[in-house]
DNA sequence: CTGTTAGCGCGTTCAT
DNA sequence: ATGAACGCGCTAACAG
C-alpha cells in the first residue's frame, strides 16, 4: 500500500507541536497559550477562544515533562502496593480515580512484589519524578521502607491499616479490631474449634491475627495448631489446600476465620468437595466482602471493608496537604462492618 | 514533639540534589556523572566508582522529567484497557512486568472506563508523556481510537484478540476460534438448548457471539432467546442473575457458554441453590481459566488464554519494534485451549 | 575517556 | 491583560 507504519511514525515524531508553534500559529507569545491552557481566566474570552481554536487545529499536546521540570510539579501521585491487581483493590482504585478525575493529578500505579528490595525500586522510581503524593498500601515493617516514606518530599497516605503511627498519613481500618468482631462471631455462632487460614503474614494479616489470638485466648480456646498459612500470594487453590491440611492434622476443627475471601470459598468447595455442611458442620468467615461473597451458597459471611471510600479520601487528603498549611488530619479510621450470612448462620 | 512532618518535607523538597552537585562534589563535570550513571563502560572505573559513592552518600535520584526532556526519550510503556483491575489480568500484568524488569522501560497503567470519551483522554494523556510505546487492549471498533493508535508516534500494541488487522501490532487470541472450540465442546457432550450468558459485548465478547452462533446456526440449534446479558460489568452475581432470567425465560436451557469465569461461577452458585445439578442437568463453560476454575466444586471447564505470554511478549515487540528498522512480526496468535472440567462433564 | 556548549519545552518572575 | 528573559535538570553533539 502506501509507506510502511514504522516510516509514518517516525516522521510524525519530528513535527512535534510545541507552545510556540501555537504562539506563532495564533499571532501571540507562548506564555500566552500556556496560560490560556492553564488559567483561561487570565487571558481576555476573545483571545482565549482564538488561541484554543489554533490549539485544536494544529492538534497540540503539551509536554508533561517540560511542564514538570519547569513548575517542579509533577502532578503525579503514585500508588503501590504488592498485590495491587488483586480482586480486592477493584474499588480503591475506583475511588482513588473518581476523586482525581475533578483534580489536575495523574496516578500512577507500581504493583510491586512481595520483597523489600522490589519495593524500594518502586518507590524511588516515584520519587524521581517528584511525585506530588504517594499512596502506600501499608504492609510494612520493613524500616528502610518506613524510612524512605517518612522522609519523602511530598504527603504520603499509607492506607488499608490504621492501627499504628503512620509516617505521615493513613486511613482504613483497625484490622485487628476487625478480626475480633469476626473471631466473636464466630463464637457466639456456636463454633468452639476455631481456626484461622491465610497465606502471606503481611502487616495487616499479622494484626489480624493477633486479634484472633486475643478474643480466643481470653475464652481460653486458642490453638495454634488451627492457624495454617503458607507463604505466597493467597488464592482459592490455596483455600482447598488449607482445609485440607486443616481436617487431616484437626478433624475437630469446626470454623475458620480466612485470610480473605478467596481463601473462604477455597474453603466452602472443599467443604463441599467433603460432603461437609456450611455452616452445620464448619463455618466460614472471610474478609474484605468481595462482590461474589453475598451470591455464594451459601452466601459467605465476611467483613466489609470500605474500600472505595479509602481510595476516594486519600487522594483527598493528598490534596488537601499540599493545599493549606494547617495540618490536617493524619490518620482516619473509617471502621468495618461484619456481614453476617448463611456460611456463619449455624442454629443451635 | 519536634516539627510537624510538613514543614520538614517541605524543607526537603528544597535541598533536592542535582547532577552537578554531584559533579562539583566528585571534582568531574556533569556529563560524566551523567554516563557513570547510564553508560557506565564509557567512564574509566575508577572514576566510576569514585562518582557511583558520591552519588550513594549523597543520596542523589535522578530527574527522570528533566532526563525525558533532554533525551526525548521517556522510556515510558502505557497500558491502557477498561477493567485492568479485572482479575482476568492479573497474569497479563506479570508478563509485562516480568518483561520490563531486564529493559530500561517503565510502565503506567491505566484502567479507563468502558466509555469512549474517558478511553481518549487516556490516551492522550499518555501521548503527552512521549511514551515508548503503548499496550492497548483492544476493545475497540471505536474510530476516533483507532485513528489515535494509527497515528501514535511509538509502537502500539494491541493485545487479547488478533482477529482483525491491527492499527500497528497485536498479539492474543482468536476469540472468534476459542467460542466456537467452546461450543462444539458442549454440544458434543450433548447439551442442545445451549445459552451464552455475558456482560457488556465489547469487541472480544462480539467475536465471542459470533464463534458460539456460527456453531449453532450449522448445527441449526441456534436461538437468540438464549443469548442473555445486561449493560455494566460483569460479575459473580451477574451470573446468578442471568441464569435466572434464563431458567425463567426458556425453563428448557440445559447449558451455558459463559463470558467468563465470573459470570460462570455466579452460574455455579445459582444451580446450586436451584439444586440443578451440575454438570447433569446443566452444563457451565466459562472463559479465561482463572485460577478458581480448577477447584470449584465441580469444576468448571473454561478455555485457557495465554495471558501471562500475551503481557511478556506485548512488552517484548514494543522493545523490538524500537530496537530495528526491520519490520517485526505484526500479528502474533498465541492460541487458546479448551480444559474441559466437570461442570461439562456429563454423561450419556 | 572527559569536558564544553547548547538547548529540550515549558512555567516563573518581573516587567509593561 | 500580555510579554521578555531566564532557568528547571539533564543529555546530544561535538570537541579535545
Amino acid at each position: 500500500m502506501s509507506m510502511t507504519s514504522g516510516s509514518r511514525k517516525r516522521r510524525q515524531r519530528q513535527d512535534k507541536i510545541t507552545l510556540s508553534d501555537v504562539a506563532h500559529q495564533a499571532g501571540v507569545s507562548a506564555i500566552t497559550v500556556s496560560r490560556a491552557l492553564r488559567e483561561p481566566e487570565k487571558v481576555s474570552p476573545p483571545l482565549r477562544e482564538a488561541i484554543l481554536k489554533v490549539v485544536e487545529e494544529m492538534g497540540y499536546v503539551p509536554d508533561l515533562a517540560a511542564r514538570a521540570l519547569a513548575s517542579k510539579n509533577s502532578g503525579l501521585v503514585g500508588v503501590m502496593s504488592p498485590g495491587l491487581t488483586s480482586h480486592a483493590f477493584l474499588a480503591l482504585i475506583r475511588g482513588i480515580e473518581d476523586r482525581v478525575r475533578s483534580s489536575d493529578l495523574r496516578i500512577q500505579y507500581a504493583s510491586a512484589e512481595t520483597d523489600t528490595e522490589d519495593q524500594l525500586r518502586q518507590l524511588r522510581f516515584f520519587l524521581s519524578q517528584n511525585p506530588a503524593g504517594l499512596i502506600h498500601v501499608g504492609q510494612i515493617g520493613d524500616p528502610a521502607i518506613d524510612d524512605l516514606l517518612r522522609h519523602a518530599p511530598c504527603p504520603v497516605v499509607e492506607i488499608m491499616d490504621v492501627s499504628r503511627e503512620p509516617s505521615d498519613m493513613a486511613i482504613g481500618i483497625d484490622h485487628r479490631q476487625a478480626a475480633k468482631t469476626a473471631t466473636r462471631h464466630l463464637l457466639e455462632k456456636g463454633y468452639r474449634r476455631i481456626a484461622m487460614l491465610g497465606g502471606a503474614w503481611d502487616f495487616r494479616a499479622r494484626r489480624r491475627l493477633e486479634g484472633f489470638r486475643a478474643v480466643l485466648e481470653e475464652a481460653g480456646l486458642f490453638d495454634p495448631a488451627l492457624v495454617l498459612s503458607i507463604d505466597g500470594s493467597t488464592s482459592v487453590g490455596l483455600g482447598c489446600h488449607l482445609l485440607d491440611r486443616l481436617k487431616s492434622e484437626a478433624p475437630d476443627a469446626e470454623a475458620a476465620f480466612c485470610h480473605n475471601d478467596d481463601i473462604a470459598l477455597g474453603v466452602l468447595f472443599e467443604c463441599q468437595r467433603r460432603g461437609l455442611a456450611v455452616p452445620q458442620d464448619f463455618g466460614i468467615c472471610g474478609f474484605n466482602d468481595l462482590d461474589y461473597a453475598g451470591f455464594a451458597f451459601p452466601a459467605i459471611t465476611s467483613v466489609r471493608v470500605p474500600r472505595y471510600e479509602i481510595g476516594y479520601r486519600a487522594v483527598d487528603m493528598i490534596i488537601r496537604a499540599a493545599g493549606s498549611d494547617t495540618s490536617p488530619t493524619k490518620r482516619v479510621d473509617l471502621g468495618y462492618q461484619l456481614v453476617q450470612r448463611g456460611s456463619t448462620a449455624r442454629t443451635g
